[in-house]
DNA sequence: CTGTTAGCGCTTTCAC
DNA sequence: GTGAAAGCGCTAACAG
């Protein structure tokens, strides 16, 4: 069954295509009385107009994309979902990809909407295709990123002080643990530029009292889950485990947890610090204090920049950098 | 900078359109030296096809709609992400939008897929618009019903066997804590079908030993953290609590402990079976078991549907059923 | 106020 | 093997 097109409606309405655009459009001048009985016809009809034809001719598909690098990950997904309603708001439609914190798959999300037209490009990347990005942001499609940096890539971003929150979350385990630095550091991957930030900063506060990161207790996981785990597996396994653990994301705080939990060993046995989304995880354990990120917070001001982008394309590039909230749940 | 069209690589190629158009697709004759050079000149102009223009023409998107009710739910996401890739490796692209559970924005959602003209539409639903979804899937464009039936529609759909998962539950529950019936119910909205088929079948377990379920044990929620709390404060603050609770979905469940931790009760004061994505919870208790739904066995599913539909219209309608896991999990 | 028409970027006959 | 040209569904001058 061939979807209607315009002329169908014209047609059955006795009009022509013009004046079914104008109604369509609520655009240019048309009779209260046409224009009620060729919106009559398209109902009855069931017309739905196409929006590729639409976009082709207008040169504009009022369409952002965003690539992210996990949308199981609450956190990406409510910042996205924030930037989705206020871009509904304004007209504007919002397209999801996933590139699985591949450099590769995330290549091809992008081609693929540069390919549908979208107007900007929201990005939470992987660090790689950094000359693409560049190239898209200097011809035409604004591009705004957003929680990660892309070396070499200066355009609009959303960012946190990743550095800092690390360096307070770390003094305060070091002044609570004191100089025997009994601290672990569970580390994101170098390729991502929040984990580079948060190792830096918590190494930093480790160097302001005088000493330095012990890197048997420095652990290079990725993010990810098993990465705890096995950083969980690999520091409690020994005659002296570590008092606390410093961790850069949620995943790998589960992660951790999980690897407690498959030890033996009780939750409440290491003090944890974490970046992220834990919700679920803070109902349960008093020995958890999260860096929270606010991704709605993050997702209001993403939408903002993308859509001042949109209006005006000669603005100065904007940063806008954000402080996380180290909340102190540990009793 | 305007997007370069097909006319600007075959000026600069030297050839016309058309060519350029063949060695896009690889279809036609073109002769090897050509072809070459062709696609040397699309690489240094960076030139990206308009997927729109390709599609209007081709009347081809080979793109698929997902219409949920919360993405920033992993259950759905998880079971979408499988779904994007198998279309992918298939040729296919998927595009997500977000209903919020609103019956409206879910209206709005599809007519803007059928406005970008998808081949497919995968809905998890709110339960209304069944009209328009009926409307759909008999005029060319394929539904897949996934979680959730819509009432009058009759597609393929994979659906979890939820009343029965139910009643092993909560005849789990009775078995433990005898005929006392000190059982609580937490249930999602009646307009949810999966809310009323595990409400459905928890009754029968305790219909089962000739009971009835005691009205002032059940809790109308509705999927959302909140209801979960409020169910929580309704029943702990009374004089005789339940002994166990049976909750419809991971939201509530979350809710419930959340309202625990507020009325200062410990958490492993009441043995909770719920259905759902809970990973993060039973990490750190062991009173909790769920009912786990597989989203990745049903996104499996899914995909096969939609790409089984998609080649072949005329086939019967599908119908999958699985049976969600039931984890015991409480020692 | 309404209709005619050119053309958005691409694919695809049909000639050559 | 390659090119010329029509046309996908729609919008936006331009005429009237």
């Amino acid at each position: 069954m061939p979807s209607l097109t315009i002329k169908d409606v014209a047609q059955a309405a006795g009009v022509s295509t013009a004046t079914v655009s104008r109604v369509l459009n609520a655009s240019g001048y048309v009779s209260e009385q046409i224009r009620s009985h060729v919106q009559q016809v398209m109902k009855e009809l069931n017309y739905q107009p196409n929006a590729l034809a639409r976009s082709l001719k207008q040169e504009r598909t009022r369409t952002v994309g965003i690539v992210l690098p996990d949308m199981t990950n609450p956190y990406f997904m409510t910042m996205a979902r924030i930037v989705q309603q206020r871009l509904m708001e304004n007209g504007y439609h919002l397209i999801y990809m996933d590139s699985g914190e591949n450099p590769a798959k995330e290549l091809e999300a992008i081609e693929l909407l540069l390919g549908m037209r979208i107007e900007a490009l929201v990005l939470a990347g992987t660090g790689e295709n950094g000359e693409l990005i560049s190239h898209i942001a200097h011809s035409g499609t604004s591009v705004v990123l957003v929680d990660r940096a892309v070396d070499g890539v200066l355009t609009d971003s959303v960012v946190e002080d990743n550095a800092g929150a690390a360096e307070e979350a770390v003094a305060y385990l070091l002044g609570k643990y004191g100089t025997s630095g009994a601290i672990a550091l569970l580390n994101g991957p170098e390729s991502i530029s929040t984990a580079r930030e948060r190792s830096e900063g918590a190494r930093k506060a480790i160097r302001r009292l005088g000493m330095e990161a012990r890197e048997d207790l420095v652990f290079a996981g990725d993010y990810t889950r098993q990465s705890g785990r096995d950083a969980c597996k690999y520091w409690m396994t020994r005659d002296e485990p570590p008092q606390a653990v410093f961790s850069a994301n949620n995943e790998m705080t589960y992660g951790f947890y999980q690897g407690l939990r498959e030890l033996g060993i009780p939750l409440d046995a290491i003090e944890v610090v974490s970046f992220g989304e834990l919700d679920a995880a803070t109902l349960f354990t008093n020995r958890l204090s999260v860096i929270y990120q606010n991704p709605q917070q993050i997702g209001e001001a993403v939408a903002e920049l993308v859509l001042k982008r949109l209006e005006d394309d000669a603005r100065d590039r904007e940063r806008r950098i954000f402080s996380p909230r180290f909340e102190l749940t540990v009793r």
